[in-house]
DNA sequence: AGAGCCGCTGAATCCTTTT
DNA sequence: CAAAAGGATTCAGCGGCTC
């Protein structure tokens, strides 16, 4: 076993209560996927507001991380759409950029797609949820939208790079270091660990896998042994998950409701042990 | 060879004075894929307005789609983001949304992607266009907007549908017709065509594949043969190429850029030969 | 509200081979 | 030849989301 100076402090409570007694500038960090207000069927929290109100709110805890993020921070919003509500992700968005944010990045979490391989056929890679419908097809993309304070944060992009197609590009710049690595892209293919499995465990309606939020982590470039990571939407803790398998030295975390907080807490200490 | 009975205007000009000379109710289809604004290098074409003149300009064009759109048309709108301009696919989107149009679908254009097989290992397709930065990732992504007058325009998902990863699928249930094909979701993966190549036959530096153009005809499932479609933005011509290729009874496109004009039509003739 | 859809699983069934 | 073991195929059912 190997000690590590880490602090992990997940707190029960609103989040917009909690981060209001962070300092100003302390955080590298915050990987999170806010309630969406489409109806999903969160345990407790009242997720009626309407649109005009949805969206203030959502200004008022996006500026508080704008105040606790260090000015070359970075902000992963996740955020998918519904078909009841195609357009919430972009208002979204436009909500907190340019006034709060600039949108640095923006990164495409594709659950499932069927591409061409070289070889000539099609093959289908990850799990496709069907849906019965004669208008809308199946959705399978997410947003990941990359905020910073001033669009000008270096990022690490070989860190969750991917292997050259034609190797001869090893040796052909100076910047690989004889690695086979280059730019992974904004298109971030992260397959759902499959139905049966998760319904096993975890109870919360739309969260993001922790490889998700470990790419996240992994792209800032930052050592995690440094890092001071925030997530204001605990959910079950799969940003904590992350935070824990990478070696980040400090993690906050908010949850309001207690059934997924309890949850979070358990799957976090079911690590430690392992 | 065959006869069929298809007509193909190609008008020289601009597309809103065009557009007010077509019937209302005339359109089925409409695929397009505006200028951007975004200081990429257009012929002729006035690329400066600014941010506010563009959008209100968009919405007007975009109104008289809505005019020529039959009710049960449907309006493929492809918009790319770019590092100077990140918010601009979102910003056109809520000028037309829902205003003019429903936002009834949103299709992804992925270029280029890295995936897990099943099989375990990572394979990267389509062609990465490297930059260089330290703060941007490549974009290897574009929009597709899929608007229609009321959100309700059922649409014919086998009709551009991938294989069935289990094949027990098949004959489960009725629907299938003993076909191997289920939808293929919102993630279109069309790699680019190679740049030598394009660079080599064509001069429009933002232009979508014909496959992409194909997809949207497909989808719609309406008859090309009884089907009218409008490209207002027409460039060198991939979606009157598309119609071509597809059996579109009549097709109309406008392009204020004559060298473009020039290649859109020589493109179409060409084809007309083969 | 009830049916439909598709990847995935695990149990059940069927066919073959070995003892 | 019967019985057991091993392998392959089939099939119901889950889950989430829409009409």
């Amino acid at each position: 076993m190997t000690t590590t100076a880490t602090s992990f402090e997940l707190h029960l409570g609103d989040c917009l209560t909690g981060m209001k007694q962070l300092p100003t500038s302390s955080v590298d960090l915050v990987v999170t996927s806010p309630p969406y207000n489409l109806g999903t069927s969160y345990s407790t929290y009242i997720d009626t507001l309407d649109r005009a109100d949805y969206l203030e709110w959502t200004r008022c805890w996006a500026a508080e991380i704008r105040r606790v993020l260090k000015p070359e921070g970075s902000f992963f919003l996740n955020v998918g759409a519904a078909p009841s509500n195609p357009l919430m992700p972009h208002q979204i968005l436009l909500a907190l950029v340019p006034d709060l944010f600039h949108l640095q990045n923006t990164f495409h979490w594709i659950k499932s797609i069927t591409v061409d391989t070289r070889d000539g056929d099609e093959i289908s890679v990850g799990h496709f949820k069907p849906i019965n419908s004669q208008r809308f097809v199946n959705d399978c993309h997410e947003f990941i939208y990359h905020l910073t304070p001033d669009g000008r944060v270096p990022l690490d992009r070989r860190a969750v790079g991917v292997a050259y197609v034609h190797k001869s590009n090893i040796t052909r710049w100076g910047h690989t270091g004889g690695q086979d690595k280059r730019c992974r892209g904004n298109n971030w293919f992260i397959p759902y660990e499959t139905i049966q499995r998760r319904s096993a465990e975890r109870p919360h309606p739309a969260t993001f896998p922790v490889s998700l939020a470990a790419r996240c982590i992994g792209i800032t470039g930052l050592p995690p042994s440094e890092m001071t990571m925030l997530e204001p939407f605990l959910g079950i803790g799969h940003a904590a998950l992350a935070a824990r398998q990478t070696g980040v030295a400090k993690f906050i975390g908010f949850e309001i409701d207690e059934q997924y907080f309890a949850e979070a807490e358990a799957r976090l200490n079911r690590t430690n042990d392992s």
